[in-house]
DNA sequence: TGTATATAGTATATATGTAAACAATACATC
DNA sequence: GATGTATTGTTTACATATATACTATATACA
């Protein structure tokens, strides 16, 4: 439904652009819920589900990440990483390690209680992204896609 | 850039899905911090003038909106708005009025503050909003709007 | 070698999101 | 008219976001 009716706008946006923007927003916001609402079923947020992810996609002897990369790749401040760890190694899902090169850095790495739990999650989560997604032809996605990088290269 | 060398993931996602839904919000992220660099100027945040928007396109003698009704519009639970309406209150942003047909309402009403900053801060919010999204073509932005309305309609 | 600068992680104050429980009020129904 | 049910706004505990200031550490360079 056009964002105007859902919102109850008489009198609509008037600006397209306007209502594009809008258009993205507020649908981020929906998937938010929805990842919430499935991820809480696991005890896990979205957030929490998210850095699992970027450490798995770094795990291996030589992997893990340090705080300060995860908040680059997450987009948020450094300063969030440390009560989000926190509450993440109190669950037994990640593990700090000091580095041996420079003593600044932690090492993050999923523990192994985040690693089993990762992947046994995450087909499901595969699953649900589709069934959301099948609306969408592959075409259709790919110029979604390519839309969205236009717009984030704007804004760097 | 493609998200995947955004985050520096050497093997991809695999999951075109996936991308397509992580673009999204990473795109609305990003949107949501330039949003607040943009109103930090005028002492507002995103979501104030969010509030802002919504109360003027329902002002005049018989507007306003209850608190319920925008956290409806808001998409975010009723227990945020009390807060929300109470630092835009002590800012003059706002003003609460009781309603005459149900004790329970609160009606939320523009302040005249609110509604002169407003209406200047709009034109300003708009010449912004068409600059990043000058990238697209305007049926790009319709297309990419219903594209928006069709994964919603999956949400819901 | 000493000093200036940059960076990592943490602490704090504040804004915004959630869920859940609560009182006041309205309404539906017997 | 009494009584059960729904809704509004608030409060609470908590997760996550910001900016800012701080300590510890690394590095660059005079």
């Amino acid at each position: 439904m056009a964002l105007e009716q859902e919102l109850g706008l008489k009198k609509g946006f008037g600006v397209l652009e306007h209502e594009a923007i809008l258009n993205i927003y507020y649908t981020a916001s929906q998937i938010k819920k929805k990842a919430e609402e499935f991820f809480r079923v696991f005890s896990l947020t979205d957030i929490q589900f998210n850095v699992m992810v970027l450490l798995y996609h770094h795990s291996g002897p030589e992997g893990g990440l340090s705080q300060a990369r995860l908040s680059d790749m997450m987009l948020v401040n450094r300063a969030n990483i440390t009560s989000l760890i926190d509450r993440m190694e109190k669950a037994n899902l990640v593990a700090r390690t000091a580095s041996p090169d420079d003593r600044r850095y932690n090492i993050v790495k999923l523990a192994s209680r985040g690693k089993r739990l990762f992947v046994k999650v995450d087909p499901l989560y595969v699953k649900e992204i589709k069934k959301i997604t099948a609306c969408l032809k592959e075409a259709e996605q790919k110029r979604l896609i390519q839309m969205l990088e236009k717009i984030r290269r704007e804004l760097t």
